[in-house]
DNA sequence: ACGCACCCCTGTGCGC
DNA sequence: TGCGCACAGGGGTGCG
């Protein structure tokens, strides 16, 4: 589920409870999810007060008051379930706060993961280090991104799923951006023109936005004890959507690059 | 440097 | 109703 739009929108629904708010308890209910929790984890959050949220690309991050930081990523199937009636089999971390609240992170594939880290140590978190612009921030422009395909062999779907190009973007919204600036997904990425670079920038940075909009409607959905986020699904002009038809009535195709599916219009896109 | 296969893991939906 | 298979929003690694 969760791309960049999800990720923000569990961000915000998180800061509601969390923000401000001092942790009594933080437990782990096994070894791992992708990686091994780390050891000094349930240490360095039990007593420590939450100072803000944020997120970087498809990452959450819980800022406490030690000068930690609580870096969390929700793989395929993560999601945070918050004051849940009961702990089920996938809550694989919990964290409770002063007023009693909880928070719950349940993954069923535990392809996600949590760790934590020093502030001064963010900028050289291995994760972080190579990784591309923020897509709604000025810093991802077409100029950039003509820089950094420039070159390259690949085409351009896998392009934009290679965090190092722009941070966050995922299968879905990868698809979307593409159908919706009328670029054939196989191009190849260094041989894409500055104008049509213009439209795919302006595609995702729309897309994106209109995806978070949505998230940000579901609010109150995601505060509930067994919450799902809303989508954005409804809004999928392409993804998951094989056989069916397109804006302008052509049937939608699917193919698979880098074993992950690609949904696109073979007139629309060039 | 790149494409690719494969891996991690569970759940769901489909055809038989 | 059960079974086997394909597939799922991510990303790390190793190989050619």
């Amino acid at each position: 589920m969760p791309e960049l739009p999800e990720v923000e929108t569990t961000v915000a629904g998180l800061r509601q409870l969390l923000d401000g708010e001092q942790i009594v308890r933080a437990e782990t209910r096994r070894d791992n999810l992708r990686w091994p929790f780390p050891a000094d984890l349930r240490q360095r959050l039990t007593g420590a007060k939450i100072i803000g949220l944020s997120r970087r690309a498809k990452y959450g991050l819980v800022h406490t008051d030690r000068d930690d930081i609580m870096i969390f990523h929700l793989g395929m199937s993560g999601r945070w379930r918050i004051d849940p009636d009961t702990i089920e089999k996938h809550d694989h971390f919990i964290i409770e706060t002063k007023s009693g609240r909880i928070a719950a992170l349940n993954d069923p594939r535990r392809f996600g993961s949590v760790d934590i880290i020093r502030n001064e140590h963010l900028a050289d978190y291995k994760a972080f280090i190579a990784m591309g612009p923020e897509p709604l921030s000025d810093d991802f422009t077409a100029l950039n991104l003509q820089s950094k395909l420039s070159g390259k062999s690949s085409i351009i779907k896998t392009a934009l799923l290679d965090q190092r190009i722009v941070a966050g973007l995922g299968n879905i919204y990868a698809c979307e951006a593409l159908y919706m600036s009328g670029i054939l997904p196989s191009s190849k990425a260094g041989a894409i023109s500055k104008p049509r670079l213009e439209t795919l920038v302006a595609a995702i940075k729309s897309v994106l936005a209109s995806a978070i909009e949505a998230g940000g409607s579901t609010l109150r959905d995601f505060a509930a004890p067994d919450g799902e986020l809303g989508y954005f699904s409804k809004q999928w002009l392409v993804y998951g959507r094989e056989n069916e038809t397109c804006l302008k009535g052509h049937v939608i195709g699917r193919s698979v690059q880098g074993g992950r599916s690609t949904f696109y219009c073979p007139k629309c896109q060039k």
